[in-house]
RNA sequence: UGGGGUGUGGUGUAACUGGCAACACAGCAGAUUCUGGUUCUGUUAUUCAGGGUUCGAUUCCUUGCACCCCAACCA
């Protein structure tokens, strides 16, 4: 075994430190569990997964594979009223594309009887008890914190009346709601969870998948260890919220009897991001407001939203395998995700040149109809993506920002009397502009070099600037989705205790543009970089439709930004 | 309020049994470049606070402080 594993995508240096990696192979080394370790990831069907799972995902599957074990998809279906097999299929489908294949998917509900025979277990052994008081009731009687807890007048009841009625409640004898199973555990424990917890609750519910066998459900805790035991879990990993349920996972096992290894719970630090939420409520809410367009929508942070954007599986994995695994609470900036993204796309999207907000450029001395055709390479990156054909005339479409009637100071792009390279062609020297009524630009007019046909000049002249163009008589028309941050805030609702109070007015800005015609053989979904602006996922459904998966940085803006 | 967890540059993550606080992102400066991209070089900046032990403390002890989690028949 590799003592110091490397990051996958930076080979020469250290993999982030991963404290439930050293945990795992002090294990191995001190023969526990006999050197197996199975891990699970266990999503609940209620909804879809977002960047915050995507880290779980990392962590249950590549510490299983780094130690030779093996990582199941566990769907954690133990409430009938919040699950669907919609939301079992979409999670399915986005562990896959992020680039993982459970050994096994399995459901906590294949193991409904052996759970609720275990059931029966503790209540013969004298560790649960059926309790008739309501939800408040026995809420109340739970104490506060620092509050001593009451003792449910039902606790001492018999094995043989609490068999019975544990029967019926099974039976569908009885209402929603009139009665529960609960653990015989401590009612003094300074551990809220251990005072007496819920195992079963009576829901007349129709399951996904037990259809309408069952009325009884098991809770989480309940069903959690329990199932990772049938399973042979042997690192039970989750965040740190449940990190006060480790004592009740604990105690669940303790009394129930295992096939085999008891699992042990480790939990770890959730992913936070800056500038987003995912919160399932508050993404439901952003959904239900119309401010996006649904689960996909490319501005959230949902797995499905992020591909249909156009981020790479690669780069998210990389990315949480980057930022490794503490138990601090941390929210990390998405600049850092983003450049994962960049780094990745940078290796491997093909280059185009589009022109988003497009002004016209007339090259007087271009001999009129006359068509000349460049090659430009596909990828600076990788010589095997090869090289294209693109059409040069006398009359172009530039970008808006490429052309200023008046310099800003450092500024390097067109302006008149400057002269710059357009991208694979010639130099031209800007003569003078048109404008419309208002006041904009119509029309920049320039004139070219014809010694410049290679890029340089000659006699030496440099110019500071390449430009991309299209031209007009063969530009094809495209849709460009430019997504700006959803919150402006790194902490959406830091302030208001709102996370909604911090959106950004307008997180997406529709433009149309013109591209070159290459443009029209990008495969669905494909990424392609549009030279000097960002990275571009061609639409899954609706051709000639870009997403901005991330742009370019951006020296220029920086430079603006200085002043 | 009781219990549990966590505090390292702007951000995140490291530092084996106490021994020069490092890596990445961001920032700044420069070089290269037919993308103000990429790449390369340099650089700024860090141990929550007080006290103690020690030749030496991010590490050990102690007292505080801050933040997060727990009183669903949610997960």
């Amino acid at each position: 075994m590799n003592d110091s594993p490397t990051n996958p995508s930076f080979p020469d240096t250290p993999a982030a430190a991963n404290f439930v990696r050293d945990l795992v192979r002090a294990d191995n080394e001190a023969g526990t569990f006999a050197g197996r370790v199975q891990t699970r990831f266990p999503p609940e069907p209620n909804g879809y997964l977002h960047i915050g799972h995507a880290k779980a995902i990392s962590v249950d599957f590549t510490i299983a594979a780094e130690f030779g074990g093996v990582c199941k998809l566990r769907f954690d279906d133990t409430n009938p009223i919040t699950e669907e097999s919609e939301y079992v299929e979409a999670i399915l489908d986005d562990v896959r594309w992020l680039g993982f294949e459970p050994a096994e998917v399995v459901y906590a509900s294949d193991y409904f009887s052996t759970l609720y025979q275990w059931a029966e277990h503790l209540i013969n052994t004298g560790f649960a008890y059926v309790d008739d008081q309501d939800g408040d009731t026995i809420s109340a009687q739970r104490g506060g914190y620092g509050n001593p807890g009451v003792e449910s007048p039902q606790r001492d009841r018999s094995v043989a009346e609490n068999l019975d009625l544990f029967r019926r409640m099974r039976a569908g004898e009885f209402a929603d709601g009139s009665r529960v199973l609960r653990a015989k555990a401590d009612m003094q424990h300074e551990n809220m969870q251990m005072r007496d917890p819920v195992m079963y609750r009576i829901r007349h519910e129709h399951h996904h998948r037990t259809a309408d066998d069952w009325c009884i459900y098991p809770t989480y805790d309940w069903a959690h260890g329990q199932s990772d035991a049938i399973e042979g879990v042997t690192h039970s990993l989750c965040t740190l919220e449940f990190d006060s349920h480790r004592a009740l996972y604990d105690w669940y096992l303790e009394h129930c009897p295992l096939p085999g290894d008891t699992p042990r719970q480790t939990e770890f630090a959730r992913l936070e991001l800056t500038h987003t939420v995912t919160s399932k409520r508050k993404l439901l809410q952003l959904i239900n407001d119309g401010v996006v367009d649904g689960w996909d929508d490319p501005r959230l942070p949902t797995l499905r939203a992020l591909r249909r954007r156009g981020y790479p599986a690669a780069a998210i994995r990389n990315f949480c395998e980057f930022i490794g695994v503490a138990r601090t609470n941390s929210r990390h900036q998405i600049e850092l995700l983003e450049w994962f993204v960049r780094n990745e796309l940078n290796r491997t999207a093909l280059r185009r040149m589009a022109v988003l907000h497009p002004i016209k450029l007339v090259i007087t001395n271009w001999p009129a109809g006359h068509v000349e055709r460049v090659t430009l390479q596909n990828n600076p990156e990788d010589a095997a993506d090869g090289s294209r054909e693109v059409a040069f005339t006398g009359e172009l479409f530039i970008e808006a920002d490429d052309f200023m009637a008046e310099a800003a100071p450092k500024y390097f792009r067109l302006t008149p009397g400057a002269e710059v390279r357009l991208r694979g062609a010639y130099f031209v020297r800007c003569t003078g502009f048109t404008t419309h009524p208002d006041g904009s630009i119509a029309e920049v007019h320039a004139t070219y070099d014809p010694a410049t046909r290679d890029g340089s000049s000659p006699d030496g002249r440099k110019v500071k600037a390449t430009i991309h163009w299209v031209s007009t008589a063969h530009a094809v028309d495209i849709t460009a989705a430019l997504y700006e941050r959803l919150f402006a805030a790194e902490v959406p609702g830091e302030r208001t205790g709102d996370p909604l109070d911090d959106l950004r007015p307008n997180s997406l800005a529709v433009v149309h543009g013109k591209a070159e015609a290459a443009l029209g053989a990008v495969d669905p979904g494909q990424v392609v970089q549009f030279e000097r602006l960002g990275y571009f996922a061609h639409d899954g459904e609706q051709p000639m439709l870009f997403h901005r998966t991330v742009g370019l940085r951006d020296e220029w803006a920086n430079v603006r930004k200085r002043g």
